[in-house]
DNA sequence: AGCACGCCGACT
DNA sequence: GTCGGCGTGCTC
């Protein structure tokens, strides 16, 4: 008797294994192929599971199994390739099975939905698969089946190729066929002439990755503004010439309704975008029209990378650096590493591209597994701006400003230019303080303190949702004399307001940005002002936006990530240094970057000043080989929380006790520590660190690592998780 | 994760 | 005497 082995969306680490449904016969269940959609009982409930595999026996007694109840998709609706991916992901990051397949289909379809609509479209049915002898007297209905065994038409195609209607409406009436949503692909409507002229480095790029068969990684290096995304469209333009459709995946923050505008301008309706403001029946729609070729470019955001393709020919990852690829919470998988794993399995080439490319991606470059493209030509022959470090130790700052920033700011409004001004700090200011008394606003849920939001006469804390009014008096010692201390971007705001009062300013953080589309019409109003303006913004600011009137930034206070304890602070900063300096001096001027710190000394700053990003990115690598630390090794990160203040750490110290007679001597465990934020939206946190030296194999510590975990006897108020490559220490 | 089964306190 | 608290263990 055959077997179904099936994944159910729990977070279960296994599959269950069911008979087949009653009614299906042994034919029909050969050829299932995974992917394919199964409704089952589960212990009280029914479920939508994912079929993984078939297998002729079960180890589970005869008696406990029990038999699915239908089988949803004749046909996967995902391909082989995709089907491939999430069990690998499932397996390299250690995350249930089901949960993992389940995220590859739109929520509409999750819950057992039919995925199409009856549509221009035939394919055969289950009963039509198994060759029914009965009709075969009806020699045009035997060949129309035979016809759609090979591949399901639509009506239209059909027609053409001598089956009328009655005949296709014969088959669906019998029960062999049923209507689909099979189109035609879509032309590309507008593959536009105004194609953008490309310098010779673009051109040699586009020209090898044209030449790449199967899967091929590369790096696409290019500066700011030396035009990346020109690359990208003429790459994509040749895959799409070939038959064969495009991925391209980029941080959340710049899938602006500007970014998606450019790709339609050359590719038209060919283009199908997946943001997270998309309802679900859209997004369902989208994912259907790449499931069956409709269109020929998909553009979104890390989940997107779980999209079905009917033939994938290129991966584009921007901005491949960035770290919001990385899901922090539940399945914390890495969407580029990911992606550089879809294109082995689907044999398609890879661009990975970034002006500030990860040491995780470097590193591959140095040791051949990527090529490596480089741009080094700004678009508009404007060159890279020149840095001036302010010492601001004893300085009298106002606004959080020195002498030196605020001058320049005014130069180059005198000019008629823009100054952008780089605060990543939100809100008026960072703590509150009773200047009689000494009292301080703490959030009452973390370990952490509360952050004063003037305008909305709150205080708030960034790390929970906690908040709470602004109080008149302190409630320790009834005094009235508040102190906020340090500047957030509500005070700058303030503060510049009064500083240069006829200049406009602009605040960008997400604050005052509630949606990419408001996002696009503040750029957009900055762009058309011609008489000089300020832009203050967070890390928001940093990303490829394209302001071509700065022509002077200031970075007003980053020395928080001289100090951290994370080993890729540095790493960081210098990509934050030189991607907030790109912004300056885009157009045809020069720009300028005023960097304020209390340590103008640090090593850092030199090095993001004097050499480009590519040797202060490969000394960086060289001090992380001898760390052992990633891409040298592999980092977990063990994470427990409860709401008792020492479960978590018990926990992970009992899960320790048994991983040192797991793991070899030279893997090396750190903790159980309390979590950087121990105190965390009413929760305890604690994290145990596991570094591993690179070896085949070691994805069998791991399984046996996140089995202990799943097995340790522990409260149920107790939450443990497991993340592969963590990029986030806090 | 749910959901059921299971053994101890305040209510119709 | 029962309703229900959430502890623990299973789901093919």
């Amino acid at each position: 008797m055959p077997i179904l082995k099936i994944a159910v969306a729990k977070p279960l680490r296994t599959t269950f294994d069911y008979l087949p449904p009653a009614d299906c016969d042994d034919k029909l269940i050969a050829q299932l192929q995974p992917g394919v959609r199964v409704e089952v009982p589960f212990g009280t409930r029914r479920l939508i599971g994912v079929l993984v595999s078939r297998a002729p026996e079960s180890d589970v007694q005869r008696t406990k199994l029990k038999r699915a109840i239908r089988i949803i998709d004749t046909t996967s609706l995902l391909s082989k390739p995709l089907v491939e991916l999430c069990l690998w992901a499932s397996h390299y990051y250690a995350h249930p099975i089901g949960e993992v397949l389940t995220l590859a289909f739109p929520p509409l379809l999750r819950k057992g939905a039919n995925n199409r609509t009856p549509s221009n479209g035939v394919r055969l049915t289950a009963e039509g698969q198994v060759a029914p002898q009965g009709i075969m007297r009806s020699p045009r209905q035997a060949a129309l089946i035979e016809r759609l065994r090979m591949q399901s038409a639509t009506r239209a195609t059909l027609k053409a190729e001598g089956f009328n209607s009655s005949i296709i409406k014969a088959l669906i009436d019998k029960g062999f066929a049923t209507p689909c949503g099979l189109d035609e692909p879509e032309s590309v409507t507008t593959l536009t002439e105004t194609r953008p002229e490309l310098n010779d480095e673009q051109a040699t790029a586009v020209k090898h990755i044209a030449q790449q068969r199967g899967f091929a990684a590369s790096l696409l290096y290019g500066i700011t503004g030396s035009g990346k995304t020109e690359v990208y469209l003429e790459a994509i333009a040749n895959t799409i010439a070939q038959g064969s459709q495009a991925l391209v995946l980029v941080p959340e923050i710049a899938l602006t309704p500007q970014t998606a505008a450019r790709f339609q301008e050359r590719f038209g309706a060919a283009v199908g975008v997946l943001h997270s403001g998309l309802t679900d029946v859209q997004r369902a729609r989208e994912w259907e029209r790449a499931q069956t070729g409709k269109l020929q470019v998909l553009l979104g955001t890390r989940s997107a990378l779980f999209t079905p393709f009917r033939k994938l020919g290129l991966i584009v990852i921007d901005e491949e650096h960035d770290s919001a690829y990385k899901q922090q919470d539940g399945f914390r998988y890495h969407a580029r590493d990911l992606a550089i794993k879809r294109a082995q399995l689907e044999r398609c080439p890879i661009v990975l591209g970034s002006a500030t490319p990860s040491l995780e991606t470097i590193s591959n470059v140095v040791n051949g597994r990527f090529q490596h493209y480089r741009l080094r030509t700004r678009a508009k022959a404007s060159r890279l701006p020149t840095w001036q470090i302010t010492d601001v130790r004893q300085q009298v700052l106002q606004a959080g400003l020195s002498k030196q920033l605020i001058d320049a700011c005014h130069a180059t409004l005198s000019k008629g230019e823009q100054a952008l001004l780089f605060l990543n700090r939100r809100g008026f200011a960072h703590t509150l303080l009773c200047h009689d008394c000494g009292w301080v606003a703490q959030c009452d849920h973390c370990d952490s303190r509360l952050v004063v939001h003037k305008r909305q006469h709150r205080l708030r804390c960034h790390h929970c949702q906690a908040q709470k009014p602004l109080p008149s008096h302190c409630p320790n010692c009834r005094s009235q004399q508040w102190q906020g201390l340090g500047y957030g971007t509500e005070r700058a705001e303030l503060a510049l307001q009064s500083l240069f009062p006829n200049t406009p300013i602009y605040r960008i953080d997400s604050d005052t940005i509630g949606s990419t589309a408001q996002l696009d019409q503040v750029l957009d109003a900055i762009n058309n002002n011609q008489s000089g303006c300020l832009i203050l913004g967070t890390q928001m600011l940093a990303k490829g936006h394209d302001l071509a009137k700065v022509t002077l930034v200031g970075i007003v206070d980053t020395d928080a990530l001289l100090f951290s304890s994370d080993f890729r602070a540095e790493e960081r900063l210098s990509q934050l240094l030189t991607q907030v300096s790109g912004r300056s001096g885009r157009g045809e001027k020069p720009g300028a970057v005023v960097l304020q710190t209390h340590h103008p000394e640090a090593d850092v700053f030199r090095r993001v000043i004097e050499q480009d990003y590519w040797d202060t990115a490969l000394s960086l690598l060289d001090e992380r080989q001898g760390s052992g630390l990633p891409p040298f090794g592999q980092l977990v990160m063990m994470h427990a929380d409860s709401k008792d203040p020492h479960e978590a750490e018990r926990f992970l110290n009992a899960a320790r006790q048994t991983f040192t007679s797991i793991l070899p001597a030279n893997h090396l465990l750190i903790g159980p520590l309390p979590a950087p934020l121990s105190k965390r939206a009413g929760k305890f946190r604690s994290q145990l660190t596991w570094l591993a030296p690179h070896e085949k194999n070691l994805h069998r510590y791991t399984h046996l690592i996140a089995d202990t975990l799943a097995r340790l006897p522990h409260k149920q108020e107790l939450a443990w998780s497991i993340d592969i490559d963590p990029y986030d220490f806090l």
